[in-house]
DNA sequence: ATGCTTATTGCAACTAGTTGCAATAAGCAT
DNA sequence: ATGCTTATTGCAACTAGTTGCAATAAGCAT
């Protein structure tokens, strides 16, 4: 299903802004930040506000279509689900960030599920250390 | 060896500004935020800026002697970790905090580092999900 | 105890993100 | 096609946190 269905099916009203926000998150082939979305929506649509950007954001986080994880640099990065789960490790000292691969944490989300009856949303978890270049 | 120690170890200087920091959040019995300390040091010591707490939070950060955790509610919150670790998970409906025992913990750092030689901090982990209440 | 070096501070101006509210427009019923 | 309801938007004012820079003071050498 897409993300628009997705959003009509909930009750959700298909405005431009929304639209346009859904199709700069899709068109982005990196994380991309909510300024970014805000600098190509309002080149079309010069009276959008950011305000919309990040409320459609929210929502797009609540509906599970869209995941926001903090790769360091002071912003939140957008990412859309559809393409695939992954997980990132971030160093501390030389900022590089490394992909993880999804079935590392499968482990972990079963136990949280088992022992605590909590449905961990691990979709797109963000592991701050230290790499193995800066840790010699 | 105690935070002050720590501090000057590593050549920083013991300003009242950070001793009256550190006490603050020591003597905080759960995970206190910014604001909270600021209020605290503020009310000895007024002419003290909001600035200066931010950047002896993240000074004791990156030292290791405090943790940042998002518990939701739009703040960072800080913690010593003297006293102890411990994480949480998150109930993103009822906003419910339950604690994960460390334990669970300690099979995925130890993947992560054997498979990407990647030194993970999970020192204060928050975990966002639906909690068995709010999955019913 | 005094002077000197330089880390640290306070200040002011900034950035990312949030919120209340009146105006607008999506999309349903007719 | 038109009107109506109410979700959504744009705006303005806000909050949490950050940054550059000149003034200050920690703590070392004398």
């Amino acid at each position: 299903m897409s993300c628009t269905e997705t959003l009509r099916e909930q009750g959700y009203r298909l405005t431009p802004q929304r639209l346009m926000i859904l199709s700069a998150i899709h068109g982005s082939d990196h994380h991309i930040s909510a300024e970014e979305i805000y600098e190509q929506v309002h080149a079309k649509y010069p009276q959008v506000n950011i305000s919309t950007v990040y409320r459609t954001l929210e929502l797009l986080k609540e509906l599970g279509l869209v995941t926001e994880t903090d790769l360091g640099g002071g912003k939140f990065r957008y990412h859309s689900v559809e393409k695939g789960h992954h997980h990132h490790l971030i160093c501390r000292k030389c900022r590089r960030i490394f992909e993880l691969d999804e079935s590392v944490l499968l482990p972990l989300k079963e136990i949280i599920l088992r022992e605590y009856g909590f449905k961990a949303d691990l979709s797109h978890l963000a592991v701050f250390g230290n790499c193995v270049e800066c840790r010699k």
